[in-house]
DNA sequence: CGTATTTGACCTGCGC
DNA sequence: GCGCAGGTCAAATACG
């Protein structure tokens, strides 16, 4: 893979791109359900899929598809889609515990525009953002002695 | 050696 | 019922 060059313009903009907690932290910057339409439908093979599962949209401008966003992703499938002359590609949370799906797809008509689409929450801590807030935290801790 | 990525094939849902 | 479009799997491969 290409060395990122810059973090998303994103960070800066609307916050951070965890979604770890769908509802506390409203960065759902699209309604899923006015871009993706309906869901609730148990779609795909017919493998014992959950009910629905949150998701959210993000688009952020950034010159690679892959935001490291603090989990693993590990891809499964590129497909290329209609009205679309980018790939769009399908990445999967690597923990087994949790069923976090990703797909990554590069607007046509704006190719800087990456759209992430999040179905899923992490139902795992988040093992690099807890290794880059471990730090912090500690610091905070010793600092809110005094 | 273990893990992630690639890529084509396969499957399913939906529209006509 | 058929075809299309989208989504997923799985084997092979690349890479650390």
């Amino acid at each position: 893979m290409e060395p990122q060059q810059n973090f998303p313009s994103i960070l800066s903009q609307q916050g951070p791109p965890f979604p770890i907690l769908p509802e506390a932290s409203g960065l759902h910057f699209c309604s899923s359900s006015s871009i993706l339409g309906g869901d609730e439908k148990n779609k795909g093979k017919g493998r014992g899929k959950k009910e629905s599962r949150p998701r959210f949209v993000f688009q952020t401008r950034s010159e690679s598809d892959i935001l490291d966003d603090g989990f693993r992703w590990r891809k499964y499938g590129q497909k290329k889609v209609k009205n679309c002359s980018f790939p769009r590609s399908y990445y999967r949370c690597s923990q087994l515990t949790c069923n976090v799906k990703k797909q990554v797809q590069r607007l046509s008509s704006d190719a800087a525009i990456v759209v992430t689409t999040y179905e899923g929450v992490h139902n795992h801590p988040c093992e690099k953002l807890m290794e880059t807030l471990s730090p912090l935290l500690n610091q905070m801790q010793f600092l809110s002695q005094f």
